[in-house]
DNA sequence: CGCGACGTTGATTTGCCTCAACGATTGTGG
DNA sequence: CCACAATCGTTGAGGCAAATCAACGTCGCG
């Protein structure tokens, strides 16, 4: 199985594509390739593209005004990232994206992503339904981080993306729930010496 | 101006539309009105219509293990409100939504703005730019709370709502900065004996 | 082998919460 | 139209979850 055709099934999870928008798809998804630790956005470039995984893994993450950092999201095969704000206002990013393995990316520009909306409109339909999905996800999270403590956010996280967190280093899942790394390692600590898992 | 005319200006900010589609939203979108404090969405009850604010103030919010509430959005003129959650996934909602003033709610059911999708490619055009731009307003929250003090959030929430601000009691304000009422209390206290404003 | 990346530990501090009490308004039924 | 009850905001004392800071152990890798 060739690259492209997993995004072809992934947007066939959701919609259906003729032969000829399966070409178009193939033709406007370029591939990119990162190593571990390599940049895909940097904060202050524009980004232009829209971007799924094909393989890997990575995270976008922003520095506040202390210096400090702040994974926004992880990303593995199969999920879309990007610096949404920058791409939809053409403004410069706020966000880095990362790889933390080496990772495939297919990625199709801003411009001929929206001639395709005009073209295909299963694929408008496809991003309209992720779109609605991704928020509805935000919503979950935010409102888990306004009504939870660290544990139990910690607890669903590691439920919830069991296969993330055994791809990513502790402090960056810290970063994820927005904790520091020590407080992340006493929780643990005192889940281990209690409930026995 | 009718309280259609006010959706369909809503819509042509984003898209364009023929006759037959004002025609078809007219159809489509039902009046409901709220007396202050009067419920639109009860958590339990699955929220089966998109909706627009044509007049009026609400406020979405849920209640936690602890049965304290959160606030996870206002809305006012020209604003969606929903539980989207439940609207996609035909669960009970998790979300109460609640009137804060009299209100006028134009209101379409899934099947039929389903069909909609269907018919009138701009609207679901128009719905995609929509959750696209929700998605950014909510991870640029998302990215406030993690990374700023309570009080910067509040003073980024006073100048970008600020008629929002003025329609609202104070201890909602605090609820949905995720702050107890009195310590934004304290808050305003600190910002006004130093910094004149 | 040595160094950098990662996780851990413990002492101390802090931002925000809890609880309880008390004005000031608003609104409402008698 | 007044009286009393809600509703809303404010104050202050005390408490706790999580941060900060500094030090140290361990592993993988160049």
């Amino acid at each position: 199985m060739n690259i492209h055709d997993k995004l072809i099934l992934h947007f066939e999870e959701r919609v259906q594509l003729t032969d000829q928008e399966h070409n178009k798809v193939r033709e406007s998804f370029k591939a990119v390739t990162l190593k571990k630790k390599e940049m895909l956005l940097f904060k202050g470039e524009v980004s232009s593209h829209m971007r799924f995984i094909a393989e890997g893994c990575l995270r976008s993450y922003f520095i506040d005004d202390e210096a400090k950092e702040h994974i926004v999201q992880f990303g593995i095969e199969g999920w879309w990232v990007n610096d949404l704000y920058s791409y939809l206002t053409r403004t410069p990013a706020q966000q880095f994206i990362q790889a933390i393995e080496n990772t495939t990316v297919l990625q199709i520009q801003r411009d001929t992503l929206n001639k395709l909306y005009d073209q295909a409109p299963p694929i408008e339909r496809f991003f309209r339904l992720k779109f609605e999905k991704a928020y509805v996800a935000l919503q979950d999270r935010t409102m888990n981080t306004m009504s939870k403590t660290a544990e139990n956010r910690y607890m669903e996280f590691r439920s919830k993306y069991r296969d993330i967190e055994q791809r990513v280093p502790q402090y960056m899942i810290a970063s994820y729930l927005g904790i520091t790394p020590e407080f992340l390692s006493a929780m643990r600590k005192n889940a281990l010496t209690s409930g026995r898992s």
